[in-house]
DNA sequence: CAGTGGTCTAGACCACTGG
DNA sequence: CAGTGGTCTAGACCACTGC
């Protein structure tokens, strides 16, 4: 079979991506728009490679290599003799994958998940620098969530966090509360949101006093500041997030590859 | 071919890893010992994917696939056209690939590189705890490095740093100030030590009186304490740094994937 | 057992680099 | 132009999963 005509018969490539790249590019970004379009839900499985290989009038090979970026990049798993599904942060696996505090005896599993406690809940009209990180405009509506989490009875993290009112119309602190798990497994289920990449900047800083006060510390005690921004499929932005993270028992771990 | 028999008339493979793995895998690790063993060195093609299908006697596809993951950890750069070359620190383009503190401006590039100031170079015996993180022990002797940083003028970053004495034999606090360049490229050229990964573990500290007047700061000033250990190949310690950072124009930046 | 992903091969052609 | 890595294919067989 020729290999620069990319695919004999089919415009299903050709269409969909009109500016030239590799095959397995452009079956990629297909396979992204799926996931995006919700076409597989997390933790469903995707079609099988030959499945898709015929799909797309390819070969299984170009396929697999697609398929291939995508577990690297965690917005799939494979798993051999099953099949390829859907991350999701629900995943016991990987759950709180963006959570690089751990205790400083390195055991996350003796310690458990944290308790959570939701302090505050309200949609309010986005600040200037709130709207920047979101991508909206100044004024839109936000939802606001403050939380304390504690491992041992012992109030570790502080955490602020915004997300853009209309994806997540219908959020409240009770349904924050009665979830089970991982958040970021909630807005998988309940508002199709999954988040897929985030950038932290970190900083040292002093609490002022209300966080000094939620954190159980006095204000003279240094703390990790964490503005997280994460984002969904195609790098829109949908959370802010700035946390409070005490440093005296626990650490930031970060791997330097 | 047969694909099930590792290999048709050639110890090669198997001598060198007697318990079974993917034929790729195998691959990758003896050109991970050549890469250990200085065969070739930071900077330099390695032999192309034909030749070294030939002296494994296996299909260019497996090498590739070797190579492939050698790429994805950054110990080899691939250049199409040119051949595939030994990762260096040198390299323009991923000079301080460790370094994760950034400008707020985010202007790397124009900040330029910092002005360094060796304030300290000697000889001593490990204490328990360098000893432990080194694999030493306790009483070895280790090179211990006291270095500022500073950006326009501004120290921003205090460095302890301790390496173990027998592979830096010779390193000076003059030969550190002579040096042009990242301290990461000296030790593969001076040495023949290649840092390939770290891990850091994070804190907000306050620091001592000489720490803060090093930095030009109060002994109010939360810092951020950023200890990192990092590996050569085959993941033996080669450096244990211990770092403050003053994070007013600076924030430490990860990114979550 | 059939179906899935995982490995391996052999061969073709493309895109880029340098002499 | 020859040599390098990059893409694509077709087909074989392996390893694992679940019925």
């Amino acid at each position: 079979m020729s290999t620069s005509a990319p695919i004999v018969p089919s415009p299903l490539v050709e269409a969909a991506t009109p500016s030239f790249s590799p095959l397995y590019q452009q079956i990629k970004s297909l396979i992204l728009q799926s996931l995006q379009a919700g076409e597989w839900k997390p933790g469903e499985p995707i079609p099988s490679e030959m499945d898709l290989a015929a799909r797309f009038r390819v070969s299984q090979g170009t396929v697999r290599k697609a398929i291939d970026e995508l577990a690297a990049e965690n917005l799939v798993i494979r798993r051999q003799g099953k099949g390829t599904f859907v991350a999701t942060h629900a995943e016991q696996n990987v759950q709180y994958r963006f959570l690089k505090l751990v205790p400083d005896s390195g055991d996350t599993q003796t310690e458990g998940p944290a308790e959570r406690t939701i302090v505050d809940c309200k949609r309010l009209r986005a600040a200037s620098d709130v709207a920047r990180a979101l991508a909206l405009r100044t004024g839109d509506a936000v939802l606001q969530v403050r939380r304390v989490l504690a491992y041992a009875g012992v109030p570790t993290i502080l955490e602020d966090l915004w997300l853009p009112g209309t994806p997540f119309k219908g959020l409240t602190a009770e349904r924050l509360r009665e979830w089970r798990g991982p958040m970021y497994a909630m807005f998988e289920t309940e508002f199709g949101v999954r988040m897929v990449r985030a950038q932290e900047q970190i900083r040292a800083v002093l609490p002022d006093a209300s966080q000094a006060a939620l954190l159980s510390v006095s204000v003279a005690t240094p703390l990790l500041s964490v503005e997280r921004i994460a984002h969904t499929y195609n790098d829109a932005p949908m959370e802010l997030r700035r946390g409070l993270y005490r440093t005296d028992t626990h650490h930031y771990r970060n791997a330097l590859g």
